[in-house]
DNA sequence: CTGGATGCAAATGATTTGCAGGATC
DNA sequence: GATCCTGCAAATCATTTGCATCCAG
């Protein structure tokens, strides 16, 4: 799994952890670190495979549960694909995503002006008040084209 | 389940599966006058539910047999919740849908302008070539805010 | 008739849950 | 030491699949 070291984040993390009082296990730290590092969306699986790799004791139910609770925390967003989740640590708010159906890449979309004016035209249109978003655009990835 | 019915929107849909070959069973007809009538996007359960009180044999594996066959034709859309998929055969193309978290309805958004241009915007800025899209805003509906 | 459709039952696969033992604070 | 966390195994639940039977054309 490709990925930098992202101490700034991982740090916002386990800091949020520890004034709330949860325990900081080595696994914890394992999966919030590989979180923060991820800039490519992973799924549970393959956090699970990639932490496992340091921590062979590693369950896939401590994976789940570790991301519920980043998820309660407001610091992961999950990207609900047909089939399984993936998840964005390095972002946890609302915010577009591309994904390729051939190499099923999933790329950040940052096109924030048009996003709140689409929100808010949701708003005013509809008389609804939005609290969150999930906009998925599928297609060919500039690489995947030719 | 609510509905009118939509005599169009299903001669439409029973004209496409005669013209290609497939046969009009009296289970599929059911199925496709409810998915032409249906404007509150049913879950495949609840069209089941439905089906299955004017045909007691009916089965659920039927029922995504049919939504699985109207998918290829491109003439029902998914819409992916965390939980279970819901379905549009009514407006068999990408648009976006806006659920209330708290009573689960989901409605039609129709700000086809903003939505065009925002796919352009994904298209240039990530030269990405945009096939469909799900767009989902999440929050509460007018009645809900209360 | 004959191939496509139905419907039961079993399989799948991601995610969740219960609980006993283990580790953190 | 008390409580939270881990990890195994089992449960859940929507969706899919295999297959024998059925029926529309």
């Amino acid at each position: 799994m490709y990925m930098n070291e992202n101490p700034r984040r991982f740090n916002q993390l386990t800091e949020k952890l520890r004034q709330r009082g949860y325990r900081m296990t080595p696994q914890r730290l394992a999966l919030i670190r590989l979180i923060a590092a991820s800039q490519h969306h992973p799924g549970a699986a393959e956090l699970f495979a990639s932490v496992r790799t340091q921590h062979p004791t590693m369950s896939l139910a401590t994976v789940y549960k570790t991301i519920e609770l980043l998820k309660d925390l407001n610091e992961i967003i999950e990207i609900n694909l047909q089939d399984v989740s993936h998840y964005d640590g390095s972002k946890p708010y609302s915010h577009p995503h591309v994904i390729c159906i051939k190499c099923r890449i999933i790329i950040d979309g940052d096109m924030d002006d048009s996003v709140s004016k689409l929100v808010l035209e949701v708003e005013q249109n509809m008389k609804f008040k939005v609290q969150k978003h999930q906009l998925n655009f599928y297609g060919l990835c500039s690489a995947c084209q030719e």
